[in-house]
Parts: structure tokens; sequence; C-alpha cells
DNA sequence: CCCGATTCTTCCACTCAGTGGAAGAATCGG
DNA sequence: CCGATTCTTCCACTGAGTGGAAGAATCGGG
């Protein structure tokens, strides 16, 4: 008389949000074996239950591990908590502060804006505009670019319908900026002349959590300097490294 | 022959993601019909189901609506987007800052600190040391107060044995701020005088979302004007206003 | 390199949680 | 007031879910 039988009067949404509910801010990854602990839950079901998110999306694997996933990240109201991104890209950014000397920059889309969360001040005197807490447009910028490229459908018709001229440089017409972005997305780094401030080139690329983008971070610099080789490879080396310590 | 039989081949966990991605950014609420239809659900099903994780906190009702409930903003990597609370408070932060004239603030906790999403200058020349974007400590402020008061335990416990003096006013005895932010949980208003800067007070009130504080909003004004009352007021108005906006 | 401890994964007999058509209740709008 | 629409409850039926046990992989010390 063997074979099982699943605990009456529990209901399996009731086990998925348990699951979902055993990660919080101290524990962004967790073994299995955790999991299940923290969820009540016995070992094989937790096991199957988890491989169920994962599959959905709802859940990640991290190496033996299992986080958070994308898809909850989609759901439009749902965003990273601000602090966990900053913690993750401090060190980064710091590290491409001292390497580059240039203005480096942490942003995310709010909206169809670009919001600054970090800014570390380069040593040229270049003209940036961007304070952190601000925002900006999103097609005028190098992180802007970045985010808008990568944004949902919708947002990026909104955008590219109502671009504003900054300067004598910036692109206005929708055909263009569309071309841009694809290109965007395809070499994964965004670049501006001039487009915001005379007198300033930018550099961006994306940060990934899940292949999802989460940020993006750039740098700025005086329309001379025309090294985009190696701060593109800097500002990538970078951006892997923060998605990393963003447990994803 | 009646009886119904599940779809063959469909599981729990996949209706359950089915249900959660039918909510995005332009529709954060949604009908059971309509929310049936996006998940690809028979109206019964989805009844049966949107109920339960109801229950169990992951959906909230909103009139007749569902909406996203709190128990997804607990787990820690999951946060209200800046621009949907932005969005919400706007109005209302005009209103308040309309009617006293005051410099008005709406801020997150982000971390141990407290992060300013909003602030609208006041008439008054008020020493205020907020910008947008910027962070300052929880334990000064009065927004600061009213989202440590509502911080988890954790937060509380080490902002309270690391607090720093500012100003002579500023409260750093751990005993005593402990006894304001239990005072703060049961009036539903926090106040500073003094703490942060010399010649400002200030009033603030939680904002909640399904009973979870998301967010302060708060007043500055120079130490002589004493019409507390009527700035708590004004602000648990607006605070609720806000909530509502926020489709919870 | 081997072997015991630990953690993860698969298997599967058994049954109760889940299903969804249909019918009834509530709400809306004219 | 009454028809249309949306929401809720009911319930006969069964396959999706369960979890102990056993096997596989991984780890760590000697």
């Amino acid at each position: 008389m063997a074979g099982n039988v699943g605990t009456p009067g529990a209901t399996v949404a009731g086990r998925v949000m348990a699951i979902l509910g055993a990660f919080d801010d101290q524990q962004p990854r967790l073994p299995l074996s955790e999991l299940a602990r923290r969820a009540g839950l016995p070992l094989p079901t937790a096991h199957r239950l988890a491989g169920e998110l994962v599959r959905h999306g709802a859940l990640a694997r991290v190496g033996g591990d299992y986080a958070i996933g994308r898809r909850l990240w989609e759901i439009g109201l749902l965003a990273p908590v601000p602090s966990t991104l900053r913690e993750a890209a401090s060190p980064f950014l710091n590290d491409i502060h001292a390497a580059t000397r240039a203005t480096v920059h942490l942003a995310v889309r709010d909206g169809e804006r670009v919001l600054y969360l970090e800014r570390l001040a380069g040593r040229a005197s270049v003209p940036v505009v961007s304070t952190v807490g601000s925002t900006l447009p999103l097609h005028a910028t190098g992180v802007g670019k970045v985010l808008l490229a990568h944004a949902p459908a919708d947002i990026r018709r909104r955008v590219l319908a109502a671009l504003t001229r900054v300067t004598p440089y910036t692109v206005t017409q929708p055909g263009r900026l569309r071309a841009q972005l694809a290109q965007i997305r395809l070499t994964g780094y965004a670049t501006t002349v001039e487009e915001m401030s005379l007198g300033a080139c930018s550099v961006a690329v994306p940060v990934r959590r899940e292949d999802q983008v989460v940020a993006a971070i750039g740098v700025v610099v005086p329309t001379l300097r025309r090294d985009r080789a190696r701060l593109t490879a800097a500002l990538q080396v970078a951006a892997q490294g923060i998605a990393r310590h963003l447990g994803a």
C-alpha cells in the first residue's frame, strides 16, 4: 500500500506563492533545499514546482540556485529596487571612472524619460546637463537611446512620435532614430555626438538581468576624445559585472 | 454524461502565471472577464484562481476589478516603478503646494536612506537640504521617520544602531526614536523640529498601497509656522488620493 | 583516487484538488 | 420595469498533483 496523496486542503496557487515568498531582500537566490524549507514544502514537490516556475519565467536558475525571474519584472508594475541596482553597480562605476576619468552615469527608464540614478563627475569640463534624480528625454542621450532601444514597443512608438530638438545635432527624424535603435540592439552599445549638449559625446551600454535590460551605464566625454572602442569595451565588462552582482 | 475535466497537459502554475501576466503598465487593473480573456482561461476557472490569489495577497480587489497585490511588493526585489508613483502623486502634491505654499516632498525608502522623488519648493526661504534624487538619513527628516516607522524590523534595527547627529536637535538616542516611531505608527504622521536643518520643521504622512507603506509625502516649513494640524490633515487627504490613484 | 555525506533529480502508485459547462445571482443601462 | 451583461456558485468527473523512496550527481576530506 504505497502511493502518496496531496496534502488535503492545500492549493497549488498557495504553494506557488509560498515559493515566490521564500525570496527576499537578503536572500535573492536560494538553493533548492533552502527554498523547500522556507516554503514549507517537501523537497520533490518544491523541485517540481520550482522547475515549472522556471519554465514559465517566474524563477530563474543561477548556477545551482533559484532566483526571481524576468517574467515578474515584465509585469509593468514591478521594477528593481533602486538600492539593489545602485549597490551592484557602485564598484563597477568607480572602476570605469578611475580608468577613463570621464563622467559616468547609471540610469533607468522611468516611463518615457531617462532617470539618472548615479553620476560620477569627470575631470574634463564637459557640459553635462544630467543630475542624479533628474530625468531627460530618451532620444537625446546615450543611456537614453540604450533604454529606448530595449523599451516595450508602445513606449518606443510614443517617444518616436514626439522627438524634440535639443541641439542642432539631435536626431528628430523617427526613421533615422529607429534605424539607430536597431543598430544599438545589434551592436550592444549606443553613441551620441552633441545631441544633448554641444561639446559632449557619449557611449552607453545596457545592463541586463535575465535577458531583460534593467538599466544602462554610459560615459560622457568631450567631443574631441574619440577612443570609443576602449570606452565601449570597459562599459560592457562593467555591465556584465553589475548583472552578475544583481544575482542573475 | 456531464462533468468537466481539466484541460489535459495544463498546469496550475502556468495558469497562475497567465493571470499575473495579464496585467501590465497600461492595464494595472482588470475586470474578471477581461482578465479571463487575457489569460486565456474559462471564466469560472479565472474566477476561482483569481480569488485564491487574492486570498494569498498576490492580487487585490479594487472595486470590481483585480490588481497586482501587496504580496508581490513584499518580495524585496520588487518595487513600485517610480513613474507610476510620481504620476499618481503629482496632482495631489500640486494641491498641497498651492494650499500651503510650503516645500512639498515625495519620497521613498531606498535601503537605509530616504530617496526624494519629487520636490516643490516653497515660498518661504526655509533651509531645505533635500534635492530630487538625493538621499538623506532616515532618522532626521519627516518623510524619513515615516518610512522608517514602517520599514522591516531589520532595517529599523540597523538604522537605530547608527544614529548620526546632524543638528543639536537630531534625535540620536535609539530609545527615544523608537518611541517616536511607535507614536508615528499610532497617529499616522511624523514631525521634526530642526532635526535636519536649523530653522526648519516638517510634517509627513505615509502613502499606502494595499496596507503597505510605499512612499511618504511631507512639507517643510519655517520653525515659526505651527499650523501642524491643518498641514497634517491636508497631507493625509493627499496620501489617500495618491493611494487611490495607484490602483489600490 | 576513493568513499561517505550531502544535495539534487527521477520514478510512480494513488487520490483529491482542479476543472469548466450550466444555471443562478447581481449589476447595469435604457 | 426588464433585457443584457457580468459575476458567482454548483457539482459530476478525472487527470494533475503529490511525496516517500530510490537512484544520480556533487562535494569534501583523507
